[in-house]
DNA sequence: TTGTAAGCGTTATCAC
DNA sequence: GTGATAACGCTTACAA
């Protein structure tokens, strides 16, 4: 199964330890030997075991990467992020996907144990307390949207609440106080502080306004059952904020079907600014998950090469998005087509 | 930096040899020092080293996956399916990116050797003769896509003939002869072999008309680019089918900024099916990444365990879905909505 | 049932 | 310059 070191030794008539060298350039050799083990490897094929080669250095030139069952587009930004970060730093990335329980995530974190010199932890589902026992406490983590108890590692967090407000006030803005938001999944991190931001800032911008919040879960089925579930009501609605984009669209399509005038009567916001969104013209607040990823890889990288870094928390601020779901109604138009703010 | 087992070993008072036996339960032991063994593991903290077992064993439960900076929504959804089936199997993905050229690729290859115990490779727009030589002869691999020099290694490929033609068909029996196809980048398989089956297929169900093929390169730019060219000349069109999904929402985004009536004047359709374009419509070819990515690594699986399997092709037939894109005419409906074939 | 010791394929520290 | 050889952390005959 594949030549060792020994056997290009052999052939070349030298010790592994020339060989070695010669591969790694660690040391000067001499020009003839060097060039005869060259010959040898290549005509052999010769391969060097990555992994018996960390296990002698101690460096894998891998990171362990830990994902919970990521919604949709999410997934692909962020491991995408991480993996063009990862290979320009010439770094491998070891994907392991964590479901649902602690008991698995924290298996799957063991599992890494030897075979990366550091990890990305995502889990905005989980207790990360829990999790990062699992974890020897020499490997260096970053951790990206986890219940963060500050544990001292360097952590990328997303800035729910900025980002809810900033949602809430363009719609207050825009002259729309009687909003409802689609809240995710309990239990999940963004979810939850997403839900509680629009309670606060609800209170804080359409003070008096009843805060009403629908329980949904992420997926374009529940945003479509909210929107059914709204229009079946009494109360007042000029406005829905779902929680995610998914969620946003599903309500969208349900709204579009049963004729609702959008934006005219009812406006739409979501939260991620996924691919679709654009497509769709949903006003959305972008989260650049690409981004995030790629600057896990970075501070990872940091904290393995050199003197442990700070363990500060980076926040990430999404940025509002506007869109034709909530374009201002005529009479009050003052800028048009998408618009950043 | 972490604890050894035979630092566990000592503190229990036993041979290193019984802490493996317990902790890979591969022999009995007294249940009395089986406990004291576990309780001074758990202690401690302890950790296997992953990547020493797999030296020692010579099993790495890693699969190496060797992925081209893929378009989109593919990369994504080729992954997802990928780390289904391999966390399904307690196997682990090491991702790989292979950046245009066969160097970078080969080297990219070569670090896998001794972490992982099977690869995936996926190389649409490479010489895979050439990268093949890179890899030892003796680790299983499946080929995605990849140039077919029918080498002995399993393979999955798409049948984009097939594909195409059931594409053309559906144009041409809707009424739509004057054809005009978006090509992919040159170099790229599945661009060249779905331009080439759009001749073949042209020729054979609309004998008679040009052919007609712009160059593009998978993206929505080159299909907005595609769309205004066509605009602009005389020839007659009345469908536009892009070598991808992206470049025909291109298309339909130009199309639809122009006036012009989809489909009623000019139909569009696509390929892939990625998610956005069910929102937009989109009448395409569906090609379920997912499936393909859990089915390589099935086959990866079983050509790992197993006696070396036959080194069959696998073909995935994408399926016609049809939207609105291409509806029918008003007079000759006779269907709505959407339809699968 | 338990322990000793020889690998697994590298790298690195010594001598020479 | 080059070559033995002891790690690296684990598994697994082979003995006891």
């Amino acid at each position: 199964m594949g030549h060792t070191i020994r056997d290009v030794a052999r052939e070349a008539a030298v010790s592994v330890a020339s060989v070695s060298r010669v591969l790694n350039g660690t040391a000067r050799v001499n020009p003839d030997t060097r060039a005869r083990i060259m010959a040898v490897a290549e005509r052999l094929g010769y391969v060097p075991h990555a992994g018996a080669r960390s296990l002698s250095i101690a460096r894998t030139h891998a990171i362990g990467v830990v994902l919970p069952d990521l919604h949709g587009e999410f997934f692909s930004e962020l491991v995408r992020g991480m993996d063009r970060e990862a290979s320009r730093r010439g770094l491998q990335l070891l994907l392991s996907n964590m479901h649902a329980d602690v008991e698995q995530a924290s298996h799957a974190l063991r599992a890494m144990r030897g075979r990366v010199d550091g990890l990305v932890i995502m889990a905005p589902h989980l207790d990360s307390v829990t999790l990062l026992k699992a974890l020897p406490r020499t490997t260096p983590a970053v951790l990206i949207n986890c219940r963060a108890e500050d544990d001292g590692h360097p952590a990328l967090r997303l800035d729910n609440a900025a980002g809810v407000e900033a949602m809430v006030r363009h719609l207050v803005d825009s002259g729309r106080c009687d909003i409802v938001h689609i809240a995710g999944p309990e239990g999940n991190l963004d979810a939850d502080e997403r839900a509680a931001a629009f309670s606060a800032a609800m209170a804080r911008l359409a003070p008096g306004r009843e805060i009403q919040i629908i329980p949904g879960d992420f997926s374009e089925e529940a945003g479509e059952a909210a929107a059914h579930q709204i229009l079946a009501r009494a109360r007042p609605v000029d406005a829905i904020f779902a929680a995610n984009d998914m969620m946003a669209i599903g309500c969208l399509m349900a709204l579009r079907e049963a004729g609702i005038d959008v934006p005219g009567r009812i406006a739409v916001a979501g939260f991620d600014d996924v691919p679709v969104a654009r497509y769709l013209a949903l006003t959305t607040m972008r989260v650049r998950m690409a981004e995030i990823g790629a600057q896990a890889i970075a501070r990872l990288a940091a904290s393995m090469d050199q003197r442990p870094t700070e363990a500060s928390v980076a926040l990430h601020t999404p940025e509002l998005i506007v869109r034709a779901t909530t374009a201002l109604p005529r009479n009050q138009t003052n800028s048009a087509g998408e618009r950043n703010t």
